[in-house]
DNA sequence: ATAAAATGGTAAGATAGTCTTATCATCAGG
DNA sequence: CCTGATGATAAGACTATCTTACCATTTTAT
């Protein structure tokens, strides 16, 4: 119905326009004069009606005239699209969405984010931050890229590499009885008023599930657990990333027996590939995290 | 540098995900599915990045969901661009730009405009009119792309087809001596008032060139000179065509001896060709004047 | 559970498109 | 008149693209 335009014929037609004659325009383009000529001809009889008037040197017909400043437009769109396209293979333009609980996002982001900014000026990210089952979900649902997490359960839908490990310790005041000792054994907290946070299920399944038994309190927020703790009013058990370094009067005690740990590792979407930018992120998470 | 898209790639790989698979695609742009498969891979690998997964059935890739709006898009400006040019060929589109002298302006151009318009709905005209000299001006200055007129000397720019003969003829009031008479011998004007008009050098060169010497007026408006007719005040030459036919009380008498013509034809630029719209109302104006 | 049908990918060969080299006809300027 | 431009043409090499035939895998239906 409609004659299918292809490119490179229109670009020979604008390139014989702007250089004035076809040997001048083949010169730059790299061609033999009679590419042009057979390639123009062909476009001219596929339109039904000549560009150039075939007396006079590569001189526009009324038609051409017409034609040419479209083709120009559409050549200048198709290097647009075609620019765009590379510059997101190229990792130069496009965004990430990475999500990461909240240890990770104020522990670990900060220099990939800085570093990332720094390989790919281009890219854009938006970091998300929320517990593991939330950061999940983000991840299934296909709102964020990546995620750096710890994943609970196994998921078909999903993919999880492991990058490091994450001991799980008690956090205590530092004037707590237990403050300045190099390890613990889970019995030595029998006891002790322990108060949960979301990191706490880690202790289930493990010797020390006993320990949450007698915990009376629940606290999700971390600010909230850490002026407990600050209060003297109970102890609780987090792991190293999540335990709060800069506190003054906070100490951290590894559990040694058992040894808890949680797996932290690059969460996404199994059986769906990466966009460039996010590519490069995981290339990046991998590249400065995987050396553990 | 940056990679040359061709179109039908872009429109394999809409068909696919618009269709939902190769098999639907490939049924539908009638091609086999093989086709669209390495059409397609060898895109992906020209961009750097695969477009759709492969794993899962046609489903694309992030990357593949940021192009293919934009191969819409590309896909969209290319048919527009196609469907503009192909009406201006079929001549759906597009304008003409004419001229021609008063007269012809005024006796032959109605009917061919309305013609034309018929056969032509899509199609604007200009219409311009002057004396033969700034037809002519306008012709080779490429500022009409075709004239109706007649031509006083030839030249080398511009080419002119004739179409008809205009055979020129004493003009005065119905109750003139001479008024009623068949034709007319130039010598039978001796003695009359003669006014000149812009027509009147067609007697030069001929055996009637001495009436131009008895001649005290020169009207080039016509209005002017059919009042001055009306009036009585002399009698003047005019082409057939230029005699206002619908005036109540003045008459034509064709000159016999000698018999002196102006030649309507067709003027345009020389070796340049004309538009699709231009040479639609050429061919019609070749249809209906050169019948004589 | 197994057979049947559909998915897309691969290979080989035919066809069509596009390029290059060599040559030609025409025209402008010295 | 000749030289050096112009663009057009012809023949053949090369490349791209398509089709047929086949494969491996997954989905659907029995």
């Amino acid at each position: 119905m409609l004659p299918e335009l292809k490119i490179q014929p229109l670009r020979y037609v604008v390139a014989v326009v702007d250089e004035g004659g076809f040997h001048a325009a083949a010169r730059r383009l790299h061609r033999s004069q009679p590419a042009l000529s057979m390639a123009i001809k062909e476009l001219e009889q596929r339109l039904g009606e000549p560009l150039f008037e075939k007396a006079g040197k590569s001189r526009l017909t009324p038609f051409g005239a017409y034609c040419v400043p479209r083709f120009r437009e559409l050549l200048t769109q198709h290097d647009r699209l075609s620019r765009d396209i590379v510059s997101r293979v190229e990792r130069r333009a496009g965004h990430v969405d990475i999500a990461a609980v909240p240890s990770v996002a104020s522990r670990l982001m900060p220099a990939l984010l800085a570093d990332f900014a720094a390989a790919h000026p281009g890219l854009h990210i938006s970091l998300h931050d929320g517990n593991a089952d939330f950061v999940r979900e983000l991840v299934s649902r296909g709102e964020v890229d990546l995620a750096l997490t710890s994943l609970w359960q196994h998921d078909e839908r999903l993919s999880f590499a492991p990058l490091m490990h994450d001991a799980v310790g008690v956090v205590c005041r530092d004037d707590h009885r237990l403050a300045g000792r190099e390890t613990l054994n889970w019995q030595e907290l029998q006891g002790e008023r322990l108060i949960r946070n979301g990191t706490s299920r880690l202790l289930e399944g493990t010797e020390a599930a006993p320990l949450l038994e007698q915990s009376a309190f629940f606290i999700s927020n971390m600010i909230s657990l850490t002026a407990m703790l600050d209060a003297g009013i109970g102890v609780t058990t987090l792991p190293r990333l999540a335990f709060p370094e800069e506190h003054r009067h906070l100490c951290f005690i590894p559990l040694s027996e058992p040894r808890v740990e949680r797996e932290i590792g690059l969460l996404q979407p199994a059986r769906r590939s990466l966009s460039p930018a996010a590519q490069a992120m995981a290339e990046l998470i991998f590249e400065r995290l995987l050396k553990s």
